[in-house]
DNA sequence: GACTGTGAAGCCATTCACAGCT
DNA sequence: AGCTGTGAATGGCTTCACAGTC
């Protein structure tokens, strides 16, 4: 069946919003509860959860551990995920520095740049290559995952040899839009594009 | 008329193209070949564009400059916006440090923090503030977006002092729900979330 | 009585296909 | 002939409302 990618989305922020409830001590939560605590509505978290199955009991709710195990097994992050970083600079430093990649169970095993200078230094305890060396290292270590901070006019030769070298999805932070072939995933974070939303709705007033 | 909020999305990467085909001297312009430098299709740019007029000549195309500033003024961002960033981790220095703010005339205004050790020092020649200085800044300075990049744990927090100093819309990259009411924008840029839709595609292989 | 699961209805966005202009 | 602008058709997502279960 047809998921559409909002309830995937969505899934991900009810997984973390159960956590959340886990660690305060509450086992029991109603699609109400969790509908006030991520600002939604209860019939969509019920229906979201029914394209995946019957995980709650009529006329009592969900148990709280329970639905988050499904949920994580839904989108696949009952287990690790190897990633890489491609640009050692600001954003590149600051998303290796991200504490909520590890809690989720991101692993970033490389940095790599193109810089002299940061090659072979640590950011975050994070290795720093030359991205001549990107093709083998994703090989070897059997990378799913690449993360593109570089600057537009670096990200699609970036994005080439991610691919070349078999990569399985790709987040790309630069700002600039990136052809990839049909078989590899990929999204895109675009910081200024979020922005002018934001001034489109202020300008319009809605 | 109610304009989708993917199309304002889209307008915002379209005037980034649009940019870049004037500054390698391109003049005219199709919708299909707008649509292929964003990966799109030209049924789709036309539509967009027509929610706000019609920029374009019949058998011809459109004028790049022209249908450019079109788009800048539709989006508001054809003036300035004065903006600030709370949190002076990683995530808030890379984007006090991000160049495509300024170049789309985003300007951070000040960086806040509530460590003593950030306090008073610069990044990037913007001055890091204590937090307890927000709201005078905010009310004196005009200042109409803010930019959260704080841990989840303090984001309402701060999302709370930026309402009540009167902010307009809020850029939130802190992994929560924020809540904020009626009369303030808000968006989320949620990095883990992204990361899990990339993994729920591949283990779902779509 | 409370709450889930779900078909049906309603709403919104995208795509189609063609009339209209140059 | 080429390309825009747009009503109509399609497709997809959300909301409604209620039957089913505890």
């Amino acid at each position: 069946m047809k998921i559409p990618e909002a309830t995937v989305l969505r899934l991900s922020i009810y997984s973390r919003y159960l956590k959340q409830l886990w660690e305060k001590g509450v086992t029991n939560v109603s699609s109400g509860e969790i509908a006030e605590g991520v600002n939604g509505t209860s019939a969509q978290v019920r229906k979201d959860l029914a394209y995946f199955g019957e995980f709650g009991t009529r006329g009592v709710g969900y148990k709280v551990r329970i639905l988050d195990k499904q949920i994580t097994e839904i989108l696949g992050i009952n287990n690790e995920w190897e990633v890489v970083i491609v640009g050692a600079g600001n954003l590149g430093s600051a998303l290796t520095h991200y504490k909520g990649f590890k809690e989720r169970r991101f692993n970033i095993q490389a940095v790599f740049d193109n810089d002299e200078n940061k090659i072979g230094s640590k950011i975050n305890d994070v290795l720093v290559y030359s991205i001549t060396d990107m093709d083998n290292f994703i090989k070897e270590n059997d990378i799913q995952i690449g993360i593109v901070a570089v600057p537009a006019t670096y990200a699609q030769g970036v994005v080439d040899i991610l691919i070349k070298a078999g990569i399985k999805s790709i987040l790309n932070f630069a700002p600039t839009v990136i052809s990839v072939p049909e078989h590899v995933e990929h999204r895109s974070v675009d910081l200024v594009v979020n922005l002018e939303v934001l001034t489109y709705n202020l300008v319009n007033k809605k």
